[in-house]
DNA sequence: ACGCCCCCGCGTCAGTCAAC
DNA sequence: GTTGACTGACGCGGGGGCGT
């Protein structure tokens, strides 16, 4: 089979393209929280807060991207293992139909 | 040229799950 | 309980095909 064949091998009922890996990378130009104990003004803490959310965003966008490339991916290797599927279905009819004719010459 | 429809990719939100 | 990653669902805008 030209499939991996791994949707299914490490978790059962997840499909490939939802196995999740850990992820620590953060996007190029992004730099980590002021610990909370260096905010003093409401200011700042807005700012804070306005950063943390712009944050946030940005690694969403970034994993939603990423989550449908693999789905993509997913899909696609679906669509190949149909190919594979029919083809050996084909000949597996054929291989019937050879049978079936010789055992009904010989019957005959 | 124009409107309409369909498809695709994107950004965002909300919910879920696992790790801590 | 909190946090971060992941993903389904939703709405939006752009591009292409088609009939008028």
């Amino acid at each position: 089979m030209a499939v991996t064949g791994d949707e299914t091998a490490a978790t059962g009922d997840m499909p490939a393209y939802q196995i999740r890996t850990p992820t620590t990378t953060l996007p190029q130009g992004v730099v980590m929280a002021a610990s909370p104990g260096t905010l003093h003004s409401p200011q700042q803490m807005a700012e804070e807060a306005t950063r943390k959310r712009e944050l946030r965003l940005l690694k969403n966008r970034e994993a939603a991207k990423e989550c449908r490339r693999r789905k993509k991916e997913y899909i696609k290797c679906l669509e190949s293992r149909v190919a594979v599927l029919e083809v050996q279905n084909k000949k597996l009819i054929q291989e019937l139909e050879t049978l079936k004719d010789i055992c009904s010459s010989k019957t005959d």
